[in-house]
This record gives structure tokens, C-alpha cells and sequence, in this order.
DNA sequence: CTTCTTGCAAAGAATTTGCATAGAA
DNA sequence: TTCTATGCAAATTCTTTGCAAGAAG
């Protein structure tokens, strides 16, 4: 995904819901899009500061909510327990070591069989959870679509 | 992974850093097991209020910590913005709609193509993210194991 | 016996909210 | 212009911590 089709897809969400796609929310957007990894708010906030010293937490906190909302994006906790976000890579495997809690990249292949993926990596499994985001059958079919809360 | 596993599992972890087997800590496992769903710390620790009233909240925080640590849960935000956790089971995939916020259970197929999968649920996929606990080759190595923090 | 745990309540973080003003459509 | 979004700081909510008493090994 590039970062025009990421703004695109936020700025249809927002229009959908008569929200504005504001300049705050495109930077704090292209910021989080450039860093390519899973940050914590106050990360992705500090980095916003270094570009516009005039955004506010609140803002970045509100902003985040809404890409998770519209899928663009996932919170999740690290092996030191903080909430990282992630701008939705299409594909993306991460192998978490729980004890030494280093993080293995893995974006190679499309989730063909992780299982040879982690023996390749002499990486043992103990347990694992994938979340796939995206517009369920009943979502898409715009007759039965109940909307979002 | 049955409720014994999982509490050998836990045993081992326990002892090798000197640490204590519970009832509290046995009894959260067991009760966050039973529920075989993700949980807020919030809901769990109304289960086990309701199992028994001498368990605080403080510690259900701690033996979530520690069963996260030792690989048996992770934490995750869910489609609400509330911090979620769940026990592993080995391979369990959700396909969580960013609309309704209907979450697919897809515990089937082992990872195997979950494109594939996805179309067989006409699920669109707007970006997803597979993490997998384990021991990594570095930690699986006694001689150059750095052990955790 | 010694050391780690616990429950409680207070402390500390993290996140949200109210309100007046600025800004997008 | 009309509403929504923003920044700030206060208010909430979520999590962690300190401590005396109680268990586990």
C-alpha cells in the first residue's frame, strides 16, 4: 500500500461519516506511514512534535482511533506489555520470541504455511494469533450492511 | 493445549525464575482457560470474582503479566479500543470486520493459505497481522541464551 | 524457616473529555 | 457560513506499587 491509497481510504471513511480530513490527520497519517513499524502513541506523537510543534496528544490519540477504526491501522501490546500501533501492512508476520522478546520480521511470503516459515527460522512455536482486518460478506453487500456503531 | 499443559507450562516458568504456583495464579488460569475467548482484564476478574472473592484485581493484572510473559497470552486491542487478552491456543485466526466489527472465527485450516480461506468467507482483506509466540533459535540455544529480563 | 505473594488502597500512567477558537467543506 | 476538529488542561480510567500479613517450597 502507498500512502495515496492510504489517505484515500481514510478520506472516504471520513466523508462517509461527514468527518474532515483535516492537515493534522494527513500528517500524523504520512508520519506514521514514513515509520514503517509498530510504534506507541507517545513514539508516533514525538515524531509528529519534530515535524509540527503545534499538534497535540489528544489529537494523535484521536487520530490513531479513527485509522484503527476504519482498519487502517491495529493496536496491539508487546512483550513489555505497551500498546504499539501498526499501519496496516498488507502482510505482515512478526515471530515474538517470549523469552528474549526479540522480534523476527517475516513479510516474505503471504502466510504460505508459517509452520515450514518457523522451522526455516528454527523458530519454536507456542502459540500465535493472526487478525485479519478487512469487510466481512454481510459488510460488503450494501442491502444487508448494518453499519458501524 | 489442555488446562495440565498449560499449567506445566507455567510451573516450569515459575520455578526456573524461583517463583511461586499459587491457588490465585492456578485459579485465574483456569477460569481464563474455561472462557476459551478473549478477555478484558475487567471481564476476567469478574469471573473469578464470581468463582472466589479473596482474588484482587492487582493480581489478576500480575498473572496476566506473567502468563504473557511466559507465552501462554497476549494482549491486543480489539475492534472497541479495549486492551484484550487471550490464551494461546496453538493457531487460532480471527477475520475481523472493520465495519461491524463481527469477528470470524477461523480456527480450522492450520494458516494454510488464508487467502484462500478469506475468499471461501468472501472476507476483503484490508490488512491483517500474524504474530507468533515462541522460543526463538538464539533462546532455544542453552549456551547463548541471554534468558529475559 | 525464608522468600515470594497477596489484598488493599494509594500512587502513577495512560487516555479521554469539555470548551472556546480555528479550520474544512 | 456551518459544523467539525483542535489544543489545552482537567477529569477519568487503567495499571502499578508499597506494605503488613499470609502461603509456598
Amino acid at each position: 500500500m502507498v500512502l495515496q491509497q492510504a489517505e484515500d481510504l481514510l478520506h472516504d471513511y471520513l466523508m462517509a461519516r461527514e468527518q474532515k480530513l483535516t492537515w493534522q490527520r494527513r500528517t500524523i497519517l504520512a508520519i506514521f506511514f514514513a515509520a514503517r513499524t509498530h510504534l506507541t502513541i507517545e513514539e508516533l506523537y514525538k515524531k509528529v512534535r519534530e515535524q509540527n510543534r503545534n499538534i497535540g496528544v489528544a489529537t494523535v490519540y484521536r487520530t490513531v482511533k479513527i485509522l484503527c477504526d476504519c482498519g487502517l491501522a491495529s493496536g496491539f501490546k508487546d512483550a513489555g506489555g505497551n500498546v504499539k500501533y501498526e499501519l496496516g501492512q498488507e502482510y505482515h508476520e512478526h515471530l515474538v520470541c517470549v523469552k528474549c522478546g526479540r522480534v523476527i520480521e517475516a513479510v516474505e511470503a503471504v502466510y504460505q504455511l508459517p509452520a515450514k516459515l518457523c522451522t526455516a527460522k528454527k523458530f519454536k512455536v507456542l502459540h500465535s494469533r493472526l487478525e485479519v482486518y478487512g469487510i466481512c460478506q454481510e459488510c460488503s453487500n450494501p442491502c444487508s450492511c448494518a453499519g458501524k456503531a
